[in-house]
DNA sequence: GTCTATATTTAGATAGAC
DNA sequence: GTCTATCTAAATATAGAC
């Protein structure tokens, strides 16, 4: 597979450039690579297959800079909730809520779907989805961790880095999974819900105890 | 869709028929509908696609079959360790290792992966997944919480339900994500000490308060 | 740069012999 | 029931005009 797109790099992209990636991203994530047609590009992007092969060699081409695109798009949302001076419980609520909706918005439940779906035919773009998203955040979160625990308010003896990944499954919860399958399409107030109850559950798992009742650390 | 497919349901199934499903699919698993072609699935079953063609009707019912096949086998796998005459600790251990190891054994990988890659063409057959493999574990999980909080030994004010969930993912952790992205080939080592993490922060959430506010040493 | 029209390959499905 | 050989449609990629 080659890595050679435009001249996306070193100046303004076209505008038509530009349409050819977003239409071929919508079409990727709704129906597969091989369930997307070059034609079918070319039709939702309002342009000939010419022009579509005259910034891209080929359709793998394609599907690399639409998942290069979407990866550095993802790596910066990510870190934009990082809250240390309220209360604990409100602080992982924000931390909850705001991991939860990222998660499960439209383009990253896109992308997680589409590398899954092509991990067989292009293995490399999993690892940098996985790079650019879920190790991303998992990192982040672990910073988060070591900060709480610097300020006495998390379980000391905790390894960041592992409370990390069980505090971002736990966030994702049986929502995260229903939602990829499809089997359910959430409200704003079922994200909020699931989000307040995760937090729970955290500060049961993660706060340092609390002093009604006896700690004998 | 049509549901038409052999005569499987009557009479004992041909050898030929067993061994075009099971070829469909390893073949669907790893590359997924658009990736295998009728072709490739003859060849790997050791059939002529006239063959094929005689017991299913088209490529559509050849997944349908595929798929319901490997749910019922699916559903009948869930349940297998239900623990509560041992220690909490090893109750819950066992639980999480059982629920990881099914949820991280190479079937059940695949068809996850399976049905969210198909899912744009074949919204039904998520649907079924869903039913046979994590709403069932769900459910079967939420009857060990129930039974635990009957014994006294889980946090009576949970709902099973919402606890069951949270549970489930705590379970599958970020080790389940990783090796979904394929970022990940677990040993068994490396699975015996996710479910003994997930299990330490299992008790501290969900185990009824211990006097010292500890629940494990 | 952009289009229309087309060459080439592949894959789903079938006809007809045995 | 099973095979070989084939039909037909669709998809990737390109040629050549403007």
């Amino acid at each position: 597979m080659s890595t050679a797109l435009c001249t996306a790099e070193t100046a303004e992209p076209p505008r038509k450039y530009r349409a050819v990636l977003s239409a071929a991203g919508e079409l990727f994530m709704a129906l597969g690579y091989a369930g997307v047609s070059m034609d079918a590009v070319a039709k939702t992007a309002g342009v000939s297959k010419a022009t579509l092969y005259a910034y891209l060699p080929s359709k793998e081409a394609l599907l690399e800079a639409v998942i290069a695109e979407r990866c550095v798009e993802m790596a910066a949302q990510i870190s934009a909730v990082a809250v240390h001076d309220v209360p604990l419980p409100e602080a992982v609520r924000l931390l909850a809520d705001g991991w939860l909706r990222f998660v499960l918005n439209p383009r990253s439940l896109g992308m997680y779907r589409m590398v899954i779906a092509e991990n067989a035919r292009f293995p490399e773009l999993a690892r940098r989805f996985y790079d650019a998203g879920p190790a991303r955040g998992t990192r982040w979160i672990a910073g988060w961790i070591a900060e709480e625990q610097r300020r006495g308010r998390l379980r000391p003896e905790l390894d960041p880095a592992v409370a990390a990944g069980q505090v971002s499954a736990l966030i994702r919860g049986d929502l995260f999974n229903r939602v990829v399958l499809d089997v359910e399409q959430p409200s704003e107030e079922r994200v909020a819900r699931a989000a307040a109850a995760a937090t729970e559950v955290l500060l049961r798992a993660f706060a340092v105890p609390q002093a009604d009742c006896e700690s004998t650390a």
